[in-house]
DNA sequence: GAAATACCCTGTGGGC
DNA sequence: TGCCCACAGGGTATTT
């Protein structure tokens, strides 16, 4: 669910309330997610300052002044919601439906699945909470030193930025040849290219006009190229949709949650195929345990 | 050693 | 109506 793109807007969505900001308290709700919580993250993050948020692949750095960075991964159903900590009537209504709606003051109340809240003071000096609810607990997260974030185990082993100039023709083409698996398994693979994931591996492959059941060292230049091309233009499209639905999303309920995408061939087994010049059905496929949908006709 | 499969987890929806 | 099961999927551990 949440891939580069959708980690990407979460980023952006984040920033401007945290950066600057000072973290007051961690709460702990449960001690692991996926793997354990770093059960000295309240002491550690405690009167430090967010210097930066960025993202590497489908994890979220937040940099403190004391060097710590805190690394998140949201899994599948990791989400992350700012809020103040008195909230407004219409915050209550569009976000909270089980807080206290008749106490004159609304004092949130924690709703399942708010593993970990981070209470900070933003630049305004205003008290916020950053929640992190994950309904399946997929997700993760770390404390470490800065200076070995990227040799972080989840870390080291990422490929390169797909909408960096790394992620090249050149590059992508040595990382094929002499691979058996198949396409759709190696651009899924986070060591091949880092942040895609099962939906936009299937968009990306019906854009480009290859099919998922391709073996790697079987395609041509001319598709490893259009592979590049349409995972930059697949993934900046999607970041760009998510940009402006997070805005109008902020308006309404003061909160971020991930926008609804419209998608090519995800989701849409027996639909037409959008290719207007193409009456085919898409169909799905069962790859490595995972649903890949494209159209027999389009890709090959 | 590479590739495929099992597993973790919970909410949802279809079938009976 | 209610129960059961399949399914969703990121990343790691285990098996092939």
């Amino acid at each position: 669910m949440p891939e580069l793109p959708e980690v990407e807007t979460v980023c952006q969505g984040i920033k401007p309330a945290l950066v600057g900001s000072k973290f007051l308290d961690v709460i702990l709700n449960r001690s692991n997610l996926r793997w354990p919580l770093p059960s000295d993250m309240p002491k550690r993050l405690k009167f430090s300052l967010v210097k930066k948020v960025s993202r590497r692949g489908k994890y979220i750095l937040i940099e403190m002044d004391n060097l710590n960075t805190l690394i998140i991964h949201l899994g599948m159903t990791g989400r992350i919601i700012i809020i103040k900590d008195e909230l407004s009537q219409e915050d209550v209504g569009a976000f909270y439906h089980n807080t206290a709606r008749n106490s004159k003051t609304l004092t949130k109340v924690w709703e399942k699945h708010d593993h970990v809240v981070f209470k900070f003071v933003n630049m305004k000096g205003k008290e916020q909470n950053l929640i992190y609810n994950d309904t399946r607990r997929f997700g993760a997260m770390d404390l470490v030193k800065s200076e070995a974030v990227l040799s972080h185990k989840w870390l080291r082993n990422l490929g390169p930025e797909p909408l960096s100039s790394e992620f090249s023709l050149k590059y992508l083409e040595k990382r094929l040849t002499r691979k058996k698996n198949t396409i759709k398994s190696a651009l899924m693979s986070q060591e091949v290219v880092a942040g895609i994931g099962n939906i936009y591996a299937s968009e990306i492959l019906w854009k480009s006009r290859v099919s998922p059941l391709r073996l790697s060292d079987t395609l041509r230049r001319i598709e490893i190229n259009r592979i590049i091309k349409e995972t930059k233009n697949v993934l900046n499209n999607a970041i760009l949709k998510g940009g402006s639905s997070l805005k109008d999303f902020r308006n309404t309920s003061g909160g971020i949650g991930y926008f609804q995408m419209h998608f090519s061939v995800y989701d849409r087994e027996k639909e037409s195929c959008k290719n207007k010049k193409c009456s085919n059905k898409i169909q799905r496929i069962i790859q490595s345990g995972r649903s890949s949908f494209f159209c027999n006709n389009c890709q090959h």
